[in-house]
DNA sequence: GTGAAAGCGCTAACAA
DNA sequence: TTGTTAGCGCTTTCAC
């Protein structure tokens, strides 16, 4: 193995000035400079980073805390963040929440990750886990459904992404209200933070738009609590079975959405004729759906290269602050007028 | 930070006792033990991993080499691997595949990380690569398409997972041509390993089965090469303004199956009455597609949860070996009969 | 069985 | 501006 060492002495240097080149944390004289890189590029030496994190406390390695990548939304935000990681010479792992919390904790303190993004996962975590994770200099970016997230900590310095739904789901219910609907059932996957942001904004428009409020059209989750298109299928499929009567179903998100309309088809209603569709999440696969989703756009890449432009921040010392977004509508052509 | 050494302190012991009770690398008595434990919980004590890193040159770090976590197929078997892992105490890292590949391996080199999972990736490493990456101590698994992968550089040591379509794609065209289909287009997508193994196939079949072979059917991909629904709608597309005849659709995977089918519907043709559609995969979401896609299952958890498995082994270091999959074909509606 | 001590390759404070 | 040196927290060899 090449070390630093042997750069130094190839470049005539000592180690340090060698250090000082790569991280120029000091001035060096051009000439040492040159000589450096060269002894660097001859010797194809690259630094070591278990021997620098252990010297400086930074790892420049965080975490992604996912529930699951089998749903494209969280891989369009892993790949955002691990853009904007590479170009900025971190690293990121994976770490998907199965099993119990401590577990993966205690990965996240041995491996002294300067920063994790929490995404939909606020709830998993009890003040205690987090204070522990700080202390151990943890910094933490929460995404979507933040606002609840924390809630509960609010003692926990983090920065935020928020999206608010209230402008976009203002919207939609607006544009379903004019298409003449008025009952609008909410399939409502599992009790996430997502969930209940983009729940609460469905209740309130329900309520402050003039649509029937009728409980018995939200529909819950049901275990195993996933939010994927078996999901929404298996929920719909039993929905369906109960009778109720409704012109539009909102799917919390866009696979949610397109297991439901596989559980409608097969009862023998018509998408959009029989029942409106309306997803959420923007997934490319929306597009593809017969016929084309309705939905809300989430800017998925963005969000994941936002978090590590946060992590980043915050690593460097900055202040922790919070970024809203706003969502917008897309409309395609599974909504049409109540016949 | 609480270290090995208030560990020791507090149990009575050396801290080199200490070490050895986490990694039970020497025989140490059973009082000891509990002492050591005790004191460990006590004082809520974590191993730092750069120091063991530093010591040990093993960092218990691996990385999957991924083109894009938009496709579920290979969030699903980064799922995989990271179960493992887990269980293991290791880490793995996201490493997608954007930019110039130096970039990339200089991360795994100086993250001296232990192995690497390259899914659908070989062609992108030259020999020299690899080698400088084997040098430096990284070990590899190389997945689906491997044996494409590896057969310009063979000398290079790596097990390796590899899907065998011979059996399957004969029964699939055997179960097409019973149906009467004699035309069958294949939709390419871009030009990886995993296109040529199952394009290979295609051919074979084609010849050997008594189809009609017609280069024209062979539907090539085109810039920016991904391999999503977006990209088979828009290869399909082009390719129906040609009006070749054909009534079959074999598409390299599932994704591009639903980009295609949109792109067929728009043409005004119907599936399957006018053209049979057959996707590869097996992704969740194909069973939701309308009609029901007809498909290829791989086992994409499993794929990932065995290179980590393989990844340990070499590791540990074992003998390197290769397994061989043999997916599976999964019959719904978008096949019928030819008209 | 247990412990002492010499690194692992780097950072960072301080000297020169 | 450059070099010296003392750790960082652990593994591992070798005495005891």
């Amino acid at each position: 193995m090449i070390t630093r060492e042997d750069v130094a002495k190839l470049a005539g240097v000592s180690p340090a000035t060698v250090s000082n080149v790569i991280n120029n944390s000091k001035f060096v004289s051009p000439d040492l400079i040159e000589k450096v890189e060269r002894a660097i590029k001859d010797l194809n030496y690259f630094p070591n980073r278990a021997a620098r994190a252990l010297a400086s406390h930074r790892t420049e390695q965080v975490g992604i805390l996912v529930p699951s990548l089998t749903n494209p939304y969280h891989g369009s935000v892993a790949e955002g963040m691990e853009e904007v990681a590479r170009k900025n010479g971190y690293i990121v792992s994976l770490i998907t929440a199965e099993g119990p919390a401590d577990r993966y904790i205690s990965h996240i303190i041995e491996r002294q990750m300067d920063g994790i993004f929490l995404t939909d996962f606020g709830f998993r975590f009890t003040k205690e886990q987090f204070e522990h994770m700080r202390n151990h200099g943890v910094r933490f970016v929460v995404g979507e459904g933040s606002s609840y997230a924390m809630e509960t900590c609010s003692t926990i310095p983090c920065s935020r992404i928020s999206v608010n739904y209230t402008r976009v789901m203002t919207e939609l219910f607006t544009y379903l209200k004019k298409l003449g609907h008025r009952r609008v059932a909410f399939l409502s996957g599992n009790p996430t933070e997502i969930r209940e942001a983009r729940k609460d904004e469905y209740v309130r428009c329900i309520q402050e738009l003039g649509f029937e409020y009728d409980k018995s059209l939200l529909i819950p989750g049901s275990s195993p609590f996933t939010t994927l298109s078996e999901d929404g299928y298996r929920d719909t499929k039993k929905f369906l079975q109960k009778k109720h009567k409704f012109s539009v179903l909102f799917a919390l998100n866009d696979l949610m959405a397109i297991g439901a309309m596989k559980a409608i088809r097969e009862e023998g209603l018509r998408i959009p004729d029989d029942i409106s569709v309306v997803g959420c999440d923007n997934l490319y696969l929306s597009e593809t759906t017969c016929p084309p989703l309705t939905t809300i756009h989430i800017p998925k890449r963005e969000i994941g290269r936002l978090a590590m432009e946060l992590l980043l921040e915050i690593i460097r010392g900055e202040d922790y602050r919070k970024v809203e977004l706003f969502p917008s509508l897309v409309v395609r052509q599974s909504v049409i007028p109540l016949q």
